[in-house]
DNA sequence: GTAGCTGCAAACAATTTGCACACCG
DNA sequence: CGGTGTGCAAATTGTTTGCAGCTAC
């Protein structure tokens, strides 16, 4: 599974998310920390360029693939097959990062989204699985509608 | 560049599959009759094309994005990226088809899916979205397990 | 000084589209 | 005979990989 924990008690310290402390990491994280919501690697590698950081589209991916392998960031797939990565793991780390399976809200116009959990969604997995007979079970949720600011109230 | 869609020009015709009965159109229904699970487009040329069939890659991707636009196909999207498809209306549209939103529980091994209806689950995407200001809600669930001839009970 | 990090460009895979022709009706 | 479904191959797009140089440590 995903759940690993190697630290028991997490210092103040920076994410190790790799090895060395570059500044292309740090950039990255950066504008991950600042977006509200769901980025795609192009979009996040588009809006680095334009705030003059100098990183390739390589680099974007990689440290995206890194953080969401560690759990460290999320990925969602939108219909048109994109990934879309946003920070997961609390940055301050005062006490638990996300350990527990959650998924998100995502506006469909600004990308904002909100951490949601649903503990009767996974039980109603885990039970109509088992009605099935099915074992090891996972399951990909995630939720689009419009923010606040994007409903459109008056019809 | 950015996902510039002109293609807005579709005739409001009835909810037919196919225009033309084409023996293509046929071979390719048939396929998905057999199959017990989601398969992927290319897949399903292959599969195709393996039974003798004359049919291209292209007609494929066609008539399956067709099924799935008139709701005949339901379409999952793997980790990986991959779309698959799978027939979920009735077909011999003797009833009507599956008009009501439901989700599949898929064999990672085989394929094999069951339909599983989860108005819970409705409700708790609506409950969440709603405490949260979002609106228009739309969820994609798509549980992933291994199924009863594919469970490792025994470790 | 080394080794991991970076980045350009080519490789890659899935999917879409243009265009000419066959086939359904 | 007409229109459109079909199919090949090229184009697109998002993502990964190879390799040579840079940089952090």
């Amino acid at each position: 599974m995903t759940a690993e924990r190697t630290g028991t008690s997490a210092p103040a310290g920076p994410p190790s998310t790799r090895l060395r402390n570059t500044r292309q990491a740090e950039a990255l994280e950066s504008i991950l920390r600042e977006a509200d919501g769901f980025r795609t690697a192009q979009d996040l590698f588009a809006e680095l360029r334009r705030r003059g950081d100098r990183i390739g589209l390589t680099t974007v991916y990689r440290h995206l693939a890194t953080l969401a392998e560690q759990g460290s960031a999320d990925v969602v797939h939108t219909a048109d097959g994109e990934s879309q990565y946003r920070l997961c793991g609390v940055p301050a780390g005062t006490g638990k990062p996300a350990e527990d399976h959650h998924h998100h809200l995502v506006c469909r116009q600004c990308g904002r989204s909100v951490e949601v959990s649903g503990p009767e969604v996974e039980a109603w997995a885990e039970r109509v699985a088992a009605a099935a007979g099915y074992t090891e079970i996972s399951h990909t949720l995630e939720v689009f509608g419009l923010c606040p600011e994007h409903s459109s109230t008056a019809g």
